[in-house]
DNA sequence: ACCTGCGGGACTACCCGTTGCT
DNA sequence: AGCAACGGGTAGTCCCGCAGGT
């Protein structure tokens, strides 16, 4: 349910998904959705945001830690993004971006929860920096870089149905990272 | 009319604008919407679209001419951008970007549109590098990480209603920008 | 419309009245309904509480100025309401009462609407007493037993189906008026 | 539980009276209303509307033969009216009516509780008619005649939040029931 | 020709009273 | 006795045409 929800919000963003695309995807009955969820849509996108901040954090976690190094850790990581959206023919990018723009501002729990999402990321690649090296507050500084330039990548490639920003954008990340290690 | 369409487009997306919100902020009445747009609430959205990316690559042409060197032009963008952000109470982002995730996957026009105004950005950008001395193969790779990082900072930064990820991806790109001139 | 919906409201009250069972009825479509009662179907009960009021106080006006005295007068007034009852199949009782019960306590404006309609009743009964020789303290006062009777009575009569209840209350309402008569 | 039941439908009536107040205002369990009620709410409605008819009974019995005379008898009932309706905001009017007016028409088991209640305190009217002196016929009719009184003077008190109909119906009953005696 | 008041339904999120399975 | 599920129903709003008037 909260998957099924999770992949059509990040399509879609909120107000473009309706209930009835929710729970027919979904598979659950229409009562069922307000016992689970009290809170009504507001509150599943919120916990379906939550869900895709833990997954996307997973996956890349396994892609930065199973590389070398922390250049082809960032390699990695983008080629996961880049696979991900043309795989899915340009539907999927970041998770948490369409819900952010058009339900962020009138929701404050669905605000919060991509927030969340955002900072978990950071958190992951922050750390993932200063296992290679980097001072806490360079690490931090970078991490945020990393984020955004693959946040607005993936917008780019989205909007032009084209994984050229992705990959435009990986060259200068490589070499900002290797600039920064010791 | 556009205007105000445009205001209200980049704060909430496509699909939670309502037609209603349109008129009366508008102030236009309701059947002349389809005198004027026979395309519907679809070409509104797509023409406002287009108003936006010029109305901002106006004010950022104007930044980054008036600076001094390539390094305080990217400078300048990225603090308008922060002023405008913090200036609408981290409504106004990219006035593109919430209508490309939320629509741009349905309707056909409006990705277009969105993708046209990024590619405006983009060449001037572009064109500016290359007027700094870059060749234009470098300009456009580096126009295209300007512009994703600007992109994914807004997003950031209406996320956690905070300018602090603008500010740290400044950082990155004026020393981006500064390795790369001759 | 109105009228379908004042059927409906006095046969089932406010809430078992459906919004889908009011446009059937009354042959309209859904969306045309908030154009002319933007206020939904709270502003529609009020209107046709009122239309209401003024459909029975003319019924009731011509019923008792063609009587020859004001004795007759009242007998005839409830000979109508008998009559209207009976016809109706007990479903016609009172056109405010059900309404007045189950959403005067939650709507002011329904509230009002149906007290100004109790009000209008009174002040015709009052009148009518007043042209026949009472002091207008005298009529007041007995104007506001006759309604309270005849209300009580359709409130019996309808629980009842079974019109017994009016006659009984009839014969009582036309002494207590014989007797105040100058 | 029927208690609060029979409160929260005498102050709104059956269809405006959700299961989920009844059971959060009863403090019971939603599946074990089922198991106490196996006809839901239709048949806890009746049970409440017996209940309430019982109650009431009981309170008008007090006040009735604590009464010195037949006429301060009727004083005391429509006092404790007064005082019932006054005390709860005019949102205690009769405990059956709104459930009579919104469900009398559409069950049956509903309408039987309801107008069996009216019967009961009908019979308790006549009964002390009768022990004052009056034959079974006339006590019958009066006593019809100051139910249907009380009640019209309970509605019309209802809706304009002013226990003054019930003060001008009180003085004509009890003029009513002096002419009576014996 | 230019505009607008009104009408038309499909669809929204939400919640209802009810019932199997535990 | 009771939790979780069930869909049909709620009021309300959506975006959109169509005649009529200026």
């Amino acid at each position: 349910m909260l998957e099924s929800a999770a992949g059509l919000f990040a399509a879609q963003g909120y107000h473009a998904t309706g209930l009835n695309q929710l729970i027919t995807e979904g598979g659950a009955p229409r009562g069922s959705l307000y016992f689970h969820f009290p809170g009504g849509k507001e509150q599943l996108a919120a916990e379906a945001m939550q869900l895709s901040a833990e997954q996307l954090c997973g996956v890349l976690r396994e892609a930065l830690y199973a590389a070398a190094d922390a250049v082809s850790g960032v390699d990695a990581v983008l080629g996961t993004l880049i696979e991900i959206q043309t795989a899915s023919g340009f539907r999927h990018g970041c998770p948490l971006a369409a819900v952010t723009l058009d339900a962020g501002s009138a929701s404050e729990p669905i605000r919060q929860a991509c927030s969340e999402g955002y900072a978990s990321w950071e958190r992951l690649l922050t750390e993932y920096l200063v296992s290679h090296g980097l001072t806490e507050e360079r690490a931090e500084s970078l991490a945020t870089l990393l984020l955004a330039a693959m946040e607005g990548a993936l917008l780019l490639a989205t909007a032009r149905r084209d994984p050229a920003p992705l990959q435009a954008v990986a060259g200068h990340l490589r070499s900002a990272v290797a600039r920064e290690l010791p």
